[in-house]
DNA sequence: TCCATATTTCAATAATCCTTGAATTATTGA
DNA sequence: TCAATAATTCAAGGATTATTGAAATATGGA
């Protein structure tokens, strides 16, 4: 993941709309929501939902997929991953003299 | 941390001078930079500096203290935890049946 | 106090991005 | 094939944001 993929997502995320529809579909798992029932959730109209699913599709952050009718789209759980580790990279120069807690992002599981 | 703090803080790191600013103030580790040194070391003028340093720190992603005539800067790693966990909360519903390698954020440690 | 250093603030321009509704494409079932 | 559903694309607007250089503020040393 390069500089310009990460500001693509970082700018993604950096709006109302989008950011609570990445969290919802990471909610939702993997099984992921179909645009119409995301747009309803969120409370935006067809054409706005697809403008901002396209935005996170091209950032890599949801993956979308084709189910009769309907697509769906799912959170990209590994350009996460790859977005936490660009920022942290080499976090306090790998000194282990100066790690401490407050360096060190928190381990989250899903559970 | 709320919504509107999450999406300031995302669109802070939206942007290539504050994203590498970021970056070199992780791997500088807790003593921070002087805000000249910084402007040197990623290239760009004091005034310009200056402006995404303020972004920064409205963000809440650097932290800012006087040292004689210079302002040290430094990151702001409580900001960047609460930042993941805001994304990452409820994961999968937080249904353990769900819980897959692929949700999951990474254990990233600074060594 | 006076000067040099370090950084911030300001105003103006340029660029980018979000929203809206209408039109378009793709799929399914009658 | 025809109609209905689901989603996307398009163009225009209004709003937000980045960049620049000049002026202003704050600090430390002579």
């Amino acid at each position: 993941m390069d500089e310009r993929q990460v500001i693509t997502a970082f700018g993604s995320l950096a709006q109302e709309t989008r950011l609570r529809v990445l969290r919802l579909l990471v909610q939702a798992g993997p099984e992921g929501m179909a645009a119409g029932a995301i747009a309803e959730e969120i409370g935006v109209s067809p054409s706005n939902i697809s403008f901002h699913l396209s935005h996170l599709e091209r950032a890599g952050l949801v993956e979308a997929r084709r189910e009769a009718r309907s697509i769906i789209y799912s959170a990209g759980y590994s350009a996460l991953r790859d977005l936490i580790r660009f920022l942290m990279e080499d976090c306090c120069a790998g000194d282990p003299r100066v790690v401490a807690p407050e360096c060190c992002p928190p381990t989250i599981v899903c559970s």
